[in-house]
DNA sequence: CGAATAGTGTCTATTAGACATTATTTT
DNA sequence: AAAATAATGTCTAATAGACACTATTCG
């Protein structure tokens, strides 16, 4: 039988943010070794008796701003691959956060600068480590997630209008979706949409103001285009 | 900044498997401390150089013989509580395996005994670790991608007949679903199931064969009851 | 009033679900 | 022939998608 090996153990997180009209994800430019000057996804290493979720709730403060209670983070995935990183055997848990209205972030330890970057632009940029495959993963699960929960509304202020989820929805999807067919559908699902009671004038009829709902779930679900 | 702390990686496994009409799943005796002689999850650390999904093939060889060619394995989900395990800081990433017609089990290096469990027993049995929960999460997901993944067809040998493919539906999901209905469905959708041509008789009119089409995903999917 | 946006209604094609019927084998 | 299972067909209710229409605001 052989031996357990020790690693280091960091969580990555994809944050990101409908902003701008545009679906944007937070990058950092590494400050130390390995990959400086690189972009990256903010992360760092998890602290002696930290379990998963507060190491990623911590990062991310540390990078936004934001308490956890106002954002949606959830596990993405683990990525260990024994030479993924330079430094000796790192693995990764990357986590998924959606943020909603983030001012302009701000670096954190070991960032030397972060920036919202559109997801379309990031192919460009070398991401540091795997990144770049992790940032695609997070995006997919985001897209898929969308169809069945009501994780739009973590995208959101709350509350928010019917015209302003779609908005979300067709950013992430990059398809455009009938407004009355949309409106229909979130509606008529029990328990998604929680009214306030309370409408929003911007420019024309006034708008039904809405939070998430206790459902969580939609079902059925609202399909993208295959 | 606080200094990274280091980890032993463990992967654990939910093999699950249709055996006697039922949903089952493999647990293990544990033959060494911590949790001598609970039942747990097969599972083990992960080695030096190892990537998780060869750690993963590899701790499954062990448990049941099988090779990675014939069984669906993806990754579950990561558990890293800081008190999980008495040694000291162990993260597990479990994966979720979907086996068809196992023979019977072989104990592994630190396994005493090994057996197949109908999962509906389980609750009875107080498992090692946080394996419950993990278990738990296991069959979720299983039951989740029934509905619109070709995952179904990892629980059976190739080829297999859509009555067999039913026959997992129902008992995966614990309900029973019209024949017909179901035929037509699976059928119908392109891509998803692949016909061999060939036929099997057991009783009644020859039912045609088929192995998992190309297309991996069940557009729209079939729906459980909710 | 006209422009703009919100929200409802209506029609049609598709799909899900219930269930009848036909087809092909074994005994 | 009878029993058993496979496979197809038919009907109806529900849903998705296209699009007309009404409602409520601002300028």
């Amino acid at each position: 039988m052989s031996e357990p090996v020790p690693v280091l153990l960091t969580v990555d997180l994809v944050v990101l943010s409908v902003r701008a009209d545009d679906l944007q994800v937070l990058l950092v430019r590494r400050g130390i070794e390995p990959y400086a000057d690189a972009w990256a996804l903010p992360g760092g290493f998890v602290l002696d008796g930290e379990d998963l979720p507060d190491a990623a709730a911590r990062e991310l403060a540390e990078e936004t701003g934001f308490d956890r209670a106002r954002v949606h983070v959830e596990q993405l995935a683990t990525y260990g691959a024994a030479t993924r990183d330079p430094r000796g055997r790192v693995v990764t848990v990357a986590h998924l956060a959606l943020v909603s209205d983030p001012g302009e972030p701000r670096g954190g330890s070991d960032a030397a600068e972060a920036a919202w970057v559109p997801v379309r632009e990031v192919p460009g940029r070398e991401l540091a480590f795997d990144h770049e495959r992790i940032l695609a993963d997070g995006i997919e699960r985001a897209r898929a997630k969308l169809e069945y929960s009501a994780l739009g509304a973590a995208l959101l202020g709350s509350p928010f209008t019917v015209a302003e989820l779609r908005r979300v929805y067709e950013i992430v999807w990059g398809e455009s979706l009938d407004p009355r067919n949309f409106h229909r559908k979130v509606t008529g699902v029990a328990g998604f949409l929680e009214p306030t009671g309370e409408t929003r004038t911007e420019r024309g009829r006034p708008a039904a103001l809405f939070t998430a709902g206790p459902a969580g779930v939609l079902h059925p679900p609202i399909t993208r285009q295959r």
